[in-house]
DNA sequence: AAGTCGTGGGA
DNA sequence: TTCCCAAGACT
């Protein structure tokens, strides 16, 4: 078992740090459980200076649980584009619509109740119920990790739940009682922009004294987690059929892969398919449409989280008409001048702009 | 438990 | 260029 440091130490000079520190963010400025839930949420795996705009935009149009609760899904799907994770648009819309539903719009004041919610894990829960309402749950997330594995020198592989576990652990001992929000956010706020993973700044660090990691002088050694697969490149094929002035678009699946977003037909190329041979399988066996390749219309690479793609644009025209009884997903026909009332996935953005450079 | 799920920025 | 990483949740 590690020994713990002196917890009122720890939690004193952070707190102090961070009354002199804390960068003004949007929703630090109100104590509105939405809306702090809402920046949670947009906080995932996403840095604070993008999700700024982000939040700001959401709050003016959906500013309270009901508003959302009554919006059609693609509205603010529009809200969320170029987000990424948009599963967590989805899960908080449901969840807000679970608390209009049951809780008459107020967001749950009790952590086990809040906990159920879709898309609320233990970090979300620790957050929102700790900076709304006080309850006194630390949180554990990628700057915790790094400061408490610095400050106590563990270690141990943090993929690892068990890891994880300690981690929460050691918080549990150290967070105030009286300040639970603060003392989170002060953690997270070090780790942003004190602790942070590449040239900590530990002459300015408040915890220097203490940090065990700084003493011997091994930093880098922390926080520990094994090397990262390469992931797999594939080409994709995409198509851009001109009829009449309009392109056809189509709506993903709502589940999976940027679920719910719009996007031009085609898909990744299987086995030692081409990109073209891709394209005119996907329109196949999706919308039933035989189309005939007139040229390349753009081309663009792309990095996901797990595979990356290269994408070959091909123009095209109807080969023959639809074919019927085949189930497929919405689509429709828009003018480039349409492209802003839809949500695409940012590869296709880039595409657009090449593409018709004079409406984007 | 390990894989899925976006995008942008920094070194 | 390439890699890592960012206020994670879900399966």
């Amino acid at each position: 078992m590690v020994v713990p440091v002196h917890s009122d130490a720890f939690a004193e000079k952070l707190l102090s740090w961070f009354g002199a520190n804390r960068r003004a963010m949007p929703w630090r400025e109100t104590k509105d459980p939405y809306m702090i839930w809402l920046s949670e949420v947009m906080l995932q795996q996403t840095q604070v200076d993008t999700v700024i705009p982000y939040y700001q935009r959401f709050i003016e149009v959906f500013p309270d649980p009901e508003s959302l609760s009554k919006a059609p899904e693609d509205d603010v799907l529009k809200l969320w584009e170029g987000l990424g994770y948009y599963r967590r648009c989805h899960h908080f819309i449901a969840a807000v619509r679970d608390v209009c539903a049951d809780y008459g719009g107020r967001i749950p004041d009790d952590p086990h109740i809040f906990r159920r919610l879709p898309g609320v894990g233990d970090y979300t829960t620790a957050a929102v119920m700790s900076i709304a309402y006080g309850h006194v749950l630390p949180v554990v997330d990628g700057n915790v990790i790094r400061v408490i594995t610095r400050i106590y020198r563990i270690a141990d592989d943090t993929t690892k739940t068990k890891t994880r576990m300690l981690i929460r652990d050691m918080m549990a001992a150290l967070i105030p009682s009286d300040s639970p929000g603060d003392f989170n956010q002060a953690v997270m706020e070090l780790g942003a922009l004190v602790c942070t993973p590449k040239k900590p700044l530990c002459g300015e660090c408040p915890l220097n004294d203490l940090c065990r990691a700084f003493q011997h002088r091994d930093i880098s050694l922390y926080p520990f987690s094994p090397k990262k697969m390469k992931i797999p490149q594939y080409p994709v094929g995409l198509a851009l059929i001109m009829k009449d002035g309009r392109f056809l678009i189509q709506k993903r699946p709502s589940k999976g892969h940027l679920a719910g977003l719009w996007e031009l037909p085609g898909g990744k190329a299987e086995g030692d398919e081409s990109a073209e041979t891709a394209m005119l399988r996907k329109c196949r066996e999706e919308l039933g449409l035989t189309v005939e390749v007139c040229g390349m219309a753009a081309q663009a690479s792309h990095v996901y989280s797990h595979f990356k793609i290269h994408v070959s644009v091909f123009s095209c025209t109807v080969g023959a008409q639809r074919e019927k009884d085949l189930k497929h997903q919405p689509f429709m026909w828009i003018t480039p001048s349409d492209i802003p009332s839809y949500a695409f996935p940012a590869v296709n953005l880039k595409l657009f702009q090449t593409i018709f450079p004079s409406v984007m």
